[in-house]
DNA sequence: AAATGTTACAACCGCCAGCTT
DNA sequence: GAAGCTGGCGGTTGTAACATT
């Protein structure tokens, strides 16, 4: 339905970066006028670029009360609370980071948030531990398959220099296993920690092969000072109970802002209201929404998003595998 | 110093929802 | 109800800056 976006970029428009004439111009332009129509605004600021253009470099760029430079710890661990609630809804995380743009958390989430969680282990869409660990077993059996393999050869072979070529290929091979050994029980090590709770600037174990001179191939694992990049991932709170059962909206509320950093992720948040699902995100938005409060990250208390108002206070409902469910009587 | 690789981020593209005609 | 228009969103790309070889 409609038409082809930025028609007009086929009709010799300026495209690429924007120059410092026409950020001034675009600025000036609004300023005075407010942008109105977008489609409207270029010719009416004199600018040869399409209004989709205009819109983008205003809202990610020129807009006065965006904020510019480095990410803060605090907004950083935010983003990543937000996320694993809401995943890629760039905007809606953009609403809870004053002066932060959609593009630039996204940006900033491609570049640097998503590599620190895989380098951690975690799946970054579902923020749980990675359970392609599981992968690495092949090579593992592999392993041992060679270890075998290596010491009937050396039974078999007599001729040193033939041994000692093999020995270098074999070496080789070895530190290849050695170096998947390591990346495999990094992953596996931040996997168990962070099933239990939070995991900032502990020792990972490590597992490493040794090939001895005469091709004894052993494994020993050592606690390697190999720190993890500090980072809190919001997981389930194992010291709470479960949120399960009827719960009015009420209680659902207090739960929620009693978890604090650990806040129980739902990856998908559904509302079922008789017969109708409702998707939404029932712990954000406007304070003038439903009054109760859900404390993400211990500091940002906002409130149910506004769907929450069709629903009364007392109403049952039960939470479970993540989704929240309302009886209906 | 030059070539090559990597990172960061601004900008673009295609799609969609909501509104109007 | 269909078609068109607009603004918004998320994914992707292009490229400048920086790092490494």
């Amino acid at each position: 339905m409609g038409r082809s976006p930025c028609k007009e970029l086929q009709t010799g428009l300026k495209k690429g970066p924007w120059t410092n004439e026409e950020d001034q111009k675009l600025v000036d332009y609004i300023q005075k006028h407010g942008h109105g129509s977008w489609r409207a605004l270029p010719k009416l600021a004199g600018l040869n670029r399409c209004g989709k253009s205009c819109r983008l470099r205003w809202t990610n760029y020129l807009r006065p009360d965006i904020k510019r430079g480095k990410f803060s710890s605090e907004e950083e661990q935010s983003i990543l609370n937000l996320h694993s609630i809401l995943g890629n809804k760039w905007s809606t995380i953009a609403t809870h980071l004053p002066g932060r743009t959609d593009n630039e958390i996204k940006n900033f989430w491609n570049t640097h948030l998503k590599k620190k969680l895989i380098q951690m282990g975690i799946d970054p869409m579902t923020h749980r531990p990675r359970t392609d660990v599981l992968a690495s077993l092949p090579h593992l059996i592999a392993l041992t398959n060679l270890a075998e393999l290596i010491n009937y050869r050396q039974n078999q072979w007599d001729d040193d220099s033939l041994r000692m070529q093999f020995r270098q290929s074999e070496a080789v091979q070895m530190a290849k296993f050695q170096n998947l050994l390591l990346q495999s029980t990094a992953t596996a090590a931040a996997a168990v920690t962070t099933q239990t709770g939070y995991q900032t600037e502990q020792p990972a174990d490590a597992t490493t092969v040794n090939i001895s001179q005469d091709n004894n191939v052993s494994m020993n694992t050592t606690t390697e000072s190999r720190y993890l990049p500090h980072l809190e991932i919001p997981l389930v709170d194992s010291s709470k109970q479960p949120f399960v059962g009827n719960n009015t909206i009420h209680e659902l509320n207090e739960y929620c802002s009693g978890l604090s950093t650990q806040l129980i992720s739902p990856n998908s948040t559904q509302v079922s209201v008789g017969n109708n699902i409702m998707k939404g995100d029932p712990c954000f938005a406007n304070s003038a929404d439903y009054a109760g409060s859900c404390a993400i990250d211990g500091k940002d208390t906002t409130t149910l998003s506004s769907f929450w108002q069709e629903i009364d206070g007392d109403d049952q409902f039960c939470l479970d595998n993540n989704f929240i469910y309302e009886y209906e009587y």
